[in-house]
RNA sequence: GCGCCCGUAGCUCAGCUGGAUAGAGUACUUCCCUCCGAAGGAAGGGGUCGGGGGUUCGAAUCCCUCCGGGCGCGCCA
């Protein structure tokens, strides 16, 4: 019920299949399902409803002569102007600004909270993302997950969830153990082409800059520990802490220059650690799922929908990665998560049956939609119609720091959301920094600039403006411009409110884009009138709205 | 071979829980602009919504099939 505009037509069109069924004309048996939306052309008003589509085959009427019924039994109302009967049977309903004038009073009334909703109703949502190894820096596809899974987290905060932004590591597995490996090395002086350097190490020039700062005894700070470089080159173990520590850190400091932030940092050690993965084992077995074969430990994952049952624990006594992923998310539900939204790279897909699967055969009331995922696809780099595809630093990929250095961490973020995350998406660095209005980053900052220029204006003239003034001159919002600027802000609600539902926040982007052009288009049709202290306030009302 | 995702204007993409002549930006054509930022405004041309079939009063949207592209199918993570 985010649209009071809306939701006032629907109940008058209720009134009115409700004085039909009273006079005879439908069935009283009728059951009013129809839908009032915006409609999508002037032409046709302001909102549209499908009802007497719906209903004709019940009335036992052509649909056009139903609307005409319907349209007859209407309340009148001050605001709507004209209304409609068009096409197959649509009724359109047009309004006068009035209608709208509203929705600046609740911006004006409610700030910052203008638009938020409470579906979620303080209930908690996990949202997991990126949840990187720490074995190098982020690249551009972990920049993606990034401000994918930040903008889920902002957009379910705005709908009223009680948001833990976490992020999942590895700091035991083959890979990491690769990584201490690879820092000995570097330390010991072997370049990535000898024949002592270790079997799929990691060649990067920064595993020079981890084994540097472990030999110089340098003091690393990660998720809140401090980790000291011990400087010893055969202590494999404590090059292990020291390169995931220095990692971790390097990892957040570009996560910080990007505007995220987490709340939860979880191990995967801590699984091993806290008996979690053995106690999840035990219930698959005692819940009957599990079968040995081959000297392995298999779930049974195909009696919930898994194409082949998967390997819990292989033969030689350890576990796939499959069960710490089972266990993990057992953790999410038993640490209260009503709601696990799981941000993954779509190279993962494979692995989300199984999981789902996983979680069923606990038998421990988790939802079988549980936990949600949102996968995003491959991103391509292009510079000067060529794809960029190195980085000094990482070597084969573009890191996140290189398009925060060169288009700025704004630019970054709105490009990496601007499609929705199953497209591949190109990411054009010379349009994300050009300062035209083809960089849509730069069409909608312009907007809000014209707004700021013209309340600098305001106090340069030593005029003032403030939220009760723009509530009493509400009624001066009166033009065509003014209306189809106010109808904009008046969809601000419904776009957050869908963009959380679906998980997208990339209609929060298309919406910005339609919200500055409608700015735009107000701006350079109005004539600024400025003898007329009323009207001019009541035109900035809008203006300060819009940029609340 | 099987599974998932994608295919919409020259280009980059919205729209996809079925609705009216399929939208936006850009590019292109014509016209306008010396008062708040012209980094602008107005108008116009441009589409077999990958192809085909089906369901429906109605399909870009749902179902089937084929074509093209990406990814995944390990006792790897």
């Amino acid at each position: 019920r985010s649209d009071p505009v809306k939701d006032q037509l629907h109940d008058l069109v209720l009134e009115a299949i409700a004085a039909l069924c009273a006079d005879g004309t439908l069935p009283t048996s009728t059951q009013p399902v129809f839908v009032v939306e915006r409609s999508k052309s002037r032409e046709h008003g302001d909102f549209a409803t499908n009802v007497a589509l719906l209903l004709a085959k019940a009335a036992g009427k052509k649909p056009r002569d139903l609307a005409s019924a319907l349209v007859a039994a209407l309340p009148l109302r001050e605001e709507i102007t004209k209304v409609e009967i068009a096409g197959p049977g649509f009724i359109n309903f047009f309004l006068s600004p009035a209608a709208y004038q509203g929705e600046v009073r609740d911006a004006l009334e409610s700030g910052a909270s203008f638009g938020r909703g409470n579906t979620g109703a303080g209930r908690t949502a996990g949202v997991e993302f990126v949840s990187a190894n720490p074995t190098g820096p982020l690249h551009v596809g972990h920049g993606r997950a990034a401000a994918i899974g930040d903008c889920i987290a902002r957009v379910l905060d705005a709908n009223g969830w009680h948001v833990v932004r976490e992020f999942y590591y590895n700091d035991a597995g083959a890979q990491i153990n690769n990584l201490a490996l690879s820092v000995q090395a570097r330390a010991r002086g072997v370049e990535p082409d000898a024949p002592t350097w270790p079997t799929d190490g990691y060649r990067g020039d920064y595993i020079k800059d981890v084994a540097r700062a472990y030999l110089d005894g340098e003091s690393v700070h990660a998720d809140g520990v401090d980790i000291v470089g011990a400087g010893d080159v055969d202590d494999l173990d404590a090059i292990r802490c020291f390169g995931v520590a220095y990692l971790r850190r390097e990892q957040d400091l570009d996560l910080r220059a990007f505007g995220v932030t987490f709340d939860t940092y979880f191990l995967e050690s801590s699984l091993y650690a806290d008996g979690k993965v053995e106690e999840t084992v035990k219930e698959l077995v005692a819940h009957g799922h599990a079968y040995e074969e081959g000297g392995a430990l298999w779930l049974r994952t195909t009696d919930f929908g898994d194409d082949k049952d998967r390997v819990m624990r292989k033969s030689d006594g350890s576990f796939t990665y499959f069960l710490p992923d089972v266990a993990y998310h057992r953790s999410k539900w038993q640490r209260g998560y009503q709601r696990a939204i799981t941000e993954l790279g779509s190279d993962h897909h494979g692995s989300l049956a199984r999981v789902k699967a996983g979680l069923q055969a606990l038998d421990a009331g988790i939802p079988v939609g549980y936990p949600e995922y949102v996968l995003h696809q491959m991103v391509t780099v292009m510079r000067g119609g060529e794809e960029v595809k190195l980085s000094k630093r990482a070597g084969s990929y573009v890191t996140l720091r290189d398009l925060i250095d060169e288009v700025g961490r704004d630019a970054t973020r709105y490009f990496l959301i601007a499609r929705k995350s199953d497209s591949q998406l190109i990411f054009d660095i010379d349009l994300a920094r050009a300062q035209t209005n083809d960089n849509p980053v730069y069409y909608i900052q312009y907007a809000h600039a014209r707004v700021a220029s013209v309340m600098r204006q305001l106090v340069e003239r030593g005029l003032v403006w403030n939220r009760d003034i723009g509530l009493a001159h509400l009624a001066r919002l009166d033009s065509e411009h003014e209306q189809a600027l106010m109808i904009e802000l008046s969809r601000y609600a419904e776009v957050v409110e869908a963009a959380g539902a679906n998980l997208e926040p990339h209609l929060i982007t298309t919406y910005l884009r339609e919200l500055a052009g409608a700015f735009h288009a107000y701006y350079n049709t109005h004539q600024f009138i400025v003898d007329d202290a009323d009207l001019r306030d009541a035109r900035l009302t809008l203006a300060s709205a819009v940029r609340q």
